[in-house]
DNA sequence: TAAAAATACTCCATAGGTATTTTAT
DNA sequence: ATAAAATACCTATGGAGTATTTTTA
């Protein structure tokens, strides 16, 4: 399983469609579908049942679709996190940069935010 | 970012070392500290604050541990969840077999064991 | 019989290995 | 001075592409 073939069967499961969801993923039908036969083949069960043109989740698929976005979603949490955390740095790179005020002044001041962001 | 990542670098934080961390994962201390340094490439901050033997979180570290552990028990979950899908309908094949009884008696008996399993 | 899915093959990016150099106590 | 971390380089696995064959509505 990796993260990226997450994302992959959300599509597939959003477009109920493989040839579709390579268009929107920007890949081809053929590598689209490597993926999801080598995961069937890792998980040991179908994810979807196949028909021409309106693909539904067997109740593995479910499943997997179902914990597939709990896991994007905490890794989309993960980035803003840190980048948020990033940004408030810079801030304080600013911060101090005025000579006459030195950390302890700063931690003085915002006490919560000298423990929690300072590295 | 990786799932196999997330188990590394949750190790390198349990062990507090990374040539630990490599030997417990059976893999070199040099692919380990590759993955380490690609990871923070692109997230564009530091993890760990490196000591000879004794490295700890930075607070971008602590984030991205809490969130990698939250996504290895999904996916720790998801694994389970199908098998023990896959253990039911094998049972479900065994109760199968039994000639006198079809999937209508079947549903009749069991109708939520039928609507919710059967592929 | 046509449109979509699956397969055969090829290429290349990158994960991971060995050997070595650099860093920190 | 030495143990651990970082880097240089190499190899091999597998992700993705093109072309083709096989399915199924």
């Amino acid at each position: 399983m990796e993260l990226k073939q997450l994302e992959y069967m959300i599509k597939i499961a959003e477009e109920k469609n493989i040839t579709k969801a390579a268009e929107k993923l920007f890949i081809t039908q053929s590598a689209l579908n490597q993926q999801l036969l080598r995961l069937e083949k890792e998980l040991g069960t179908q994810l979807f049942f196949r028909s021409r043109s309106n693909w539904h989740l067997t109740r593995a698929g479910e499943i997997y679709i179902e914990n597939a976005k709990k896991m994007v979603r905490i890794k989309k949490d993960t980035y803003n996190q840190i980048n948020d955390l990033i940004e408030i740095k810079k801030g304080l790179l600013r911060i101090g940069l005025t000579p006459e005020r030195g950390p302890e002044m700063f931690a003085a001041i915002y006490p919560i935010f000298y423990k929690n962001i300072l590295m």
